[in-house]
DNA sequence: TCATATAGTTTGATAATCAAACTAGTTGGT
DNA sequence: ACCAACTAGTTTGATTATCAAACTATATGA
């Protein structure tokens, strides 16, 4: 018999599969890479970053975020703001068009998750909303 | 005032963000790619499966994946078994070593799982298992 | 002041990926 | 039964992503 955890756990693996495909599959429509639509998110959820920063979120090495930022700055979707204290340090900032971008990423987002719990009703949705943050806080 | 919906899914993508850099930061630790690590992650969750379904679940094409195989094969992670009924057609299946480096792999989710939901007693990590089951069949 | 450390870039090589052409097998319409 | 259209997987040739290591510029601390 297998435990409850074990369960989860794979409930949580299951998700993380699917969404990952969900995730592939939107990027390859609208013809950037996943990485390229991994770094905006990030920029878009939590602010502003040094390279080195956004480099160790996304799971690349400096070198290959430098090339990234590169191609994110031609297509116009961030620029390099100087950081304020450290004249060594570049701070990547999503442009007005960037934001606009991930924006339209996270209303696909959003989307998908009201599909999923399409037979869900609102004390349900709260309800696992709680349990997600409550993990989410423990990661 | 957000709505129930929109509070939901961006805690699904804060899991997903948080889950996807626990993984790469894992993968990269055992010196395997997150690509192959992916492969053998779905061909233990969802079983034996075509190239093509593989191929569409990783997010690559079929000329990629024959690739990946290769190189899966190679290292005897995966064989290629026949078809039963459509000669085209080959599964894509886990060897006994292939199963052994996806439950180390599975082992590791686990304990993550175990991590995450510490502060759980044993009917929340249930509900939370049976809303994210309803959640993974709707997808 | 100067040795050491850090942020980011560049370089040269390797690996991943794609689109398109190709082979082998299947299917449906007549 | 035949054959045109379709599908699964592979191969090929070119492009792109990625890395490690060397390099530049700036910061820090003894």
């Amino acid at each position: 018999m297998k435990s409850e955890s074990e369960n989860l756990n794979h409930a949580f693996i299951e998700f993380y599969e699917k969404l990952s495909s969900w995730e592939l599959k939107i990027v390859k429509d609208k013809g950037v890479s996943l990485t390229l639509i991994h770094a905006v998110e990030i920029l878009g959820a939590f602010g502003s970053m040094p390279m080195k920063e956004l480099a160790n979120k996304v799971g690349v090495t400096t070198g290959t975020l430098t090339v990234l930022v590169d191609n994110l700055t031609k297509a116009k979707l961030v620029e390099r703001v100087p950081h304020g204290t450290d004249r060594r340090s570049i701070l990547v900032k999503l442009t007005d068009q960037g934001t606009k971008l991930f924006q339209e990423h996270d209303a696909l987002h959003l989307n998908l998750t009201k599909q999923l719990t399409a037979g869900f009703n609102e004390e349900e949705i709260q309800l696992l909303n709680k349990l997600m943050s409550r993990v989410n806080n423990a990661f």
